[in-house]
DNA sequence: TATATACCCATTGACGCCCATATAATCCCA
DNA sequence: TGGGATTATATGGGCGTCAATGGGTATATA
């Protein structure tokens, strides 16, 4: 398995440490595994996170972009600017920057959600809810959603 | 991870002298590592930065532009000749030229942006205006975030 | 000599590394 | 196949190291 899929929760210490779930590390490549990005969510108060080597792909793709152009300065701020890198520790623990939980409302516990090429961190209750939220969301298009479960290859 | 990201914020001493986040200096060749390059920002009143090794590619991307076009001398005077090197002391820290200081309006204070292959120093709350600024249009192109967002390795 | 800058040393707080424990999962063998 | 033994995971805490910052002093340059 090489997707970061379903959910735990875990506490963050007086340290400030939070283990990455055992199942998430085995995804990061064996070069890089103590080193995850973290960055805020666009759409929602969550914090998303994946391996090193997601963002390199990013940075190529902007680097091929217009150097003079504004939307270079636009993408290059908001993305790298925005990025953390955060080291694992020995034993799977990494430190969430105080302003991404501010952002995402975490305190004292924090949800990992996989979704697939990357990961989501949440306030524990918001992250439940959302995840409901979704589901009503798709189920009120039920129709749409049978059509995404039953086609086969 | 070879690439400035993230923000940082640091103060200048009396002396002048500001500390390169750590994390930003081990991105420099151990070779060239006491060493940094300087320039008035062509787009936003910020100082850009990067390791000496950078420069051959600040020119090629100015040699694509049009030779004869005014951008072409235009650029290359604004950039070359604006180009200031600076060495970081055993501890990490380094003078920002007065000059740049004044272009860029900082004090006491400077903040550090990454920028994937060079980074930013900003007044800080300039800085915090600018990047919401870029991330607030950047948002009005859905389009082309997803592009960057989504895309999957 | 006066101003600027590099080198050296010191301090503080944050972080990484190491060791320890409890619980859960897995293994392994009689 | 049952059940003890081994391993893995989440979590806690001590302690040394490093990063950011401050300041004294030597060196250089004008």
């Amino acid at each position: 398995m090489d997707l970061f899929v379903s959910k735990y929760f875990n506490k963050i210490d007086k340290k400030g440490r939070i283990s990455l779930p055992s199942s998430f590390r085995n995804i990061l490549p064996k070069a890089n595994r103590n080193e995850i990005i973290l960055y805020k969510s666009i759409k929602s108060p969550s914090i998303e996170g994946c391996g090193v080597g997601r963002l390199k792909e990013i940075a190529k793709r902007i680097n091929n972009l217009d150097f003079f152009s504004e939307d270079y300065d636009d993408f290059s701020t908001s993305i790298f600017s925005e990025i953390v890198t955060t080291n694992i520790d020995k034993e799977g623990r990494f430190l969430i920057p105080d302003e991404l939980k501010l952002y995402a409302g975490i305190k004292t516990e924090a949800a990992f959600f996989g979704q697939g090429h990357f990961f989501q961190i949440w306030e524990p209750k918001q992250g439940l809810k959302n995840t409901e939220a979704s589901r009503r969301r798709l189920l009120k298009e039920k129709k749409s959603l049978r059509i995404m479960l039953t086609q086969q290859k």
